[in-house]
RNA sequence: GGUGGGUUGGCCGAGAGGCGAGGCAACGGACUGCAAAUCCGUGUACACGGGUUCAAAUCCCGUACCCACCUCCA
């Protein structure tokens, strides 16, 4: 039995979904507006792997992660820039996207974009006003806000009371009938580009920041489903505000909220702002995009990840030892999970202490004569994780081609054989030449009761 | 000020009064001409100070520190 913890409850509860045999999750993704960095892709990572594991389990999944393709960041990074800010988006958008995939962080059944669901969100707003719980802007500016007195369950997802909550600090208070009021639609500002408006009954402007999952979330997976996903930044305000709309508004909305944590670099957030960000394309210059994930999934989703090359290295190296098995094991199918994986993954995610069952199972099959049996369980582990090397979604850049692999193997049977020679001739000082002459064309040599195998090296980079 | 989460050996992490969870890394040994790979072995770690107890990482009292959110944030 699954169990997941919850963050309004604040507890770990069995996992019930609402129709037997689905599960329909809304995750937040970024807000696209500049490169995705080790932090971000650790929540899309941490979410994948659920996915993984509901689907390993037998449910149909409905996997709905929504990009944030306009906010005020955007508009004011593009005017920066000097572009349009729907390019802006597309292109960290794509960035994103190659990001993912680096990662094999499995396709979304479907993403969708906030500017495409502005027609769904009026829907929204409209409801919310006639209900009561929202209202236009009294100083003419065009926006619309969130009657957070009007909805005396503001507060349930973070158990805090309005009261006690400051009011925003950046939004101007004139309009707002309570400092803590938050925006559902905001009027269009002179200084805006007209393509960053749409038209609506309170004249021309763009969507406010959380009613674009309310609006999404419902249009897609329903006015109830089953859990809702993101960084733990985004509790609140955002989720909060999210449930408080979309309940006022009728919705049940989710079951489970779950929210990963953060990676610190030097003890500190990452943050486009603070500007100390580990870009993704940084960081596979140094690792393969399978041992940054292998590095993120040892990890558990709800513990703060302090971020350190030496620990990544150390990951990395772990990571080798399984594949390495997988590599002598040969072609083997994907089996059977061993029941204290399943355990460990249906104790929240229990990302830890899957990888130790993993580590063990490898263990056992070096010590077997026969490996094949563990090499499948392997597999399967591997692929709930989404770290399986032969799965053919990584990026070709990451596997060794087949035709040039025996263009190589051709190339080196002439070097290989002068050193059997030598080494026969127990001349080992020309043995170990030869070998080191190979290592400094990146390949490295292993000799196996089998004769030479070589590889090339991955210590490099 | 409000709301949460933390602090267990280099890293990840269980455990919720008693017999040193576990995994990775590191180190040592075996194997090897040497390596590599593999196997075997090795760590008394629980933020600090008091207390309760025959016994405390676990309970009580106090303290420190870290992190996050409070309307840009994964």
């Amino acid at each position: 039995m699954l169990r997941l913890y919850d963050t309004q409850t604040r507890e770990v509860r069995d996992f019930v979904p609402l129709v037997e045999g689905k599960a329909g999750l809304y995750v937040c993704g970024l807000t696209v507006q500049s490169e995705p960095h080790v932090g971000h892709v650790r929540s899309a990572v941490n979410f994948d792997v659920l996915q993984r594991w509901l689907r390993h389990e037998g449910y149909d999944v409905s996997f709905i992660r929504n990009t944030t393709d306009i906010d005020d960041k955007i508009l004011a990074k593009a005017e920066e820039q000097g572009r349009p800010w729907y390019n802006l988006a597309y292109d960290m958008k794509r960035e994103l996207d190659r990001a993912y995939a680096s990662l094999n962080v499995m396709p979304p059944t479907y993403e969708p974009a906030a500017t495409g669901h502005v027609p769904e969100m009026l829907e929204l707003i409209t409801r919310l006003i006639e209900a009561g719980h929202a209202y236009p802007a009294e100083d003419g500016s065009g926006d619309v806000y969130f009657d957070v007195q009007s909805w005396p369950a503001y507060g349930e997802l973070t158990h805090q009371r309005i009261d006690d909550m400051e009011a925003a600090g950046d939004a101007d208070p004139r309009g707002k009938r309570d400092p803590r009021d938050f925006a559902l639609w905001k009027g269009k500002k002179a200084s805006e580009p007209e393509t960053a408006s749409w038209p609506s009954p309170w004249g021309r402007g763009r969507p406010g920041w959380h009613i674009e999952c309310s609006a999404m979330a419902g249009k897609y997976l329903g006015s109830a489903f089953d859990i809702h996903g993101g960084g733990v930044d985004l509790r609140f305000p955002h989720h909060e505000n999210e449930v408080a709309q979309s309940r006022a508004a009728g919705q049940r909305f989710a079951s489970y909220w779950m929210h990963n944590a953060w990676i610190t670099t030097a003890g500190e957030k990452m943050s486009k702002s603070l500007g100390n960000s580990l870009l993704i394309p940084e960081v596979l210059k140094r690792v393969r995009g399978i041992e940054l994930r292998f590095y993120l999934v040892a990890a558990h989703y709800r513990s703060h990840v302090e971020f350190s090359f030496e620990a990544l290295d150390e990951a990395a190296q772990g990571f080798r030892r399984i594949e390495g098995f997988l590599e002598r094991a040969g072609e083997e199918e994907a089996g059977e999970v061993p029941q204290a994986f399943a355990d460990a993954m249906d104790d929240d995610l229990g990302t830890p202490a899957a990888v130790a069952v993993l580590f063990d199972t490898v263990r056992e099959g070096n010590r077997s004569g026969d490996p094949a049996p563990y090499a499948a369980q392997v597999r399967a582990m591997l692929d709930v994780l989404g770290l399986d090397p032969a799965d053919p979604a990584w990026p070709d850049a990451q596997k060794t081609d087949a035709g040039l692999s025996d263009v190589v193997d051709a190339l080196l049977s002439g070097l290989l054989a002068q050193r059997s020679e030598a080494r026969a001739a127990k001349d080992f000082a020309t043995a170990d030449a030869i070998r080191d002459q190979i290592a400094a064309a990146g390949i490295e040599v292993e000799d196996t009761p089998d004769g030479p195998v070589w590889s090339l090296s991955q210590k490099d980079a």
